[in-house]
DNA sequence: ATGGCGGATCTTATCCGA
């Protein structure tokens, strides 16, 4: 069972990408973020016929959007509004997997803006409080066991997860408050970072790199935002997860963001 | 020079991302 995140910045432009996902990488459930379209405006009927029949769609116009495609049956679909700000951040469903039914959320954090102040920055309160209803949430004792929770969080945690940590630890999504707070969100049920237990923590690793940038390969200034973990039981099941950066130079309109992919047997 | 770009839509300007 190979599961993917990928925040794919416009699926309508990008699908012939995703095709290309699809055929390299072959994932069993694929979660994207930033679909940026409504729902009835996803490619449903495209992807059914690349082998993805079972669809959550949670779409807005033009910001955000998440969606989970999948090869294996989905049901109790889950979605919850955080913030109260109306916005599609959030879907979730139980996944046949072959190996073990399990639930999947897919989310989709507030960026923050620019300015890592909350008092002068509506939008970084508004990341802050997210992560805040993220840790409730998930701490609440009624919680299932077996669950996965793969996204776009906007958070690099590590400091191998960005090109420079004392060059970043001002920015938004490196500060400590951040990362102090998806560390508060990940030890409430002691989640599993799955893509850290293959890629050693001293080795530097990256999902998104700028579009800014010259040449993004060559500066390698990225950050490691796209995150899937697991509930403990579920990370011993665990038997790879990769992150595929030549997806950042496929075409020339690759998304900034690159595909997380974990396996679990 | 990480953010001199690239999405969508309110389209030749503006909002948003990170």
């Amino acid at each position: 069972m190979r599961i993917a995140t990928w925040n794919i910045n416009s699926v309508r432009l990008r699908l012939p990408l995703v095709r290309r996902l699809i055929k390299a990488e072959e994932p069993d459930v694929l979660c994207f973020q930033e679909i940026k379209c409504q729902t009835d405006q996803f490619p449903s009927r495209e992807l059914e016929k690349d082998g993805y029949p079972h669809q959550i769609v949670n779409g807005q116009k033009s910001y955000n959007g998440v969606a989970i495609v999948s090869k294996v049956p989905l049901h109790e679909v889950d979605i919850r509004e955080f913030c109260a700000m109306g916005d599609a951040r959030h879907v979730s469903a139980i996944v046949e997997a072959p190996g073990g039914a399990f639930r999947l959320h897919n989310f989709y954090v507030p960026s923050g803006g620019d300015e890592p102040d909350p008092g002068a920055n509506p939008k970084f309160r508004h990341k802050l409080d997210f992560l805040g209803e993220m840790r409730d949430w998930f701490g609440d004792p009624a919680f299932e066991a077996g669950q996965v929770i793969v996204g776009d969080f906007n958070i690099a945690p590590h400091e191998n997860d960005v090109w420079s940590h004392t060059q970043l630890l001002k920015v938004v999504s490196h500060t400590p408050v951040e990362t102090d707070a998806l560390e508060a969100i990940r030890a409430a049920r002691d989640w599993a970072d799955l893509l850290r237990l293959h890629v050693p923590v001293t080795e530097k690793v990256y999902s998104w790199w700028s579009y800014r940038a010259r040449d993004w390969s060559q500066s390698d200034r990225g950050r490691r935002l796209d995150h899937i973990w697991s509930t403990p039981e579920l990370a011993s099941r665990c038997t790879g997860a990769t992150i595929v950066r030549a997806a950042r130079g496929w075409t020339d309109k690759p998304s900034d963001h690159v595909p997380v992919i974990a396996t679990l047997g």
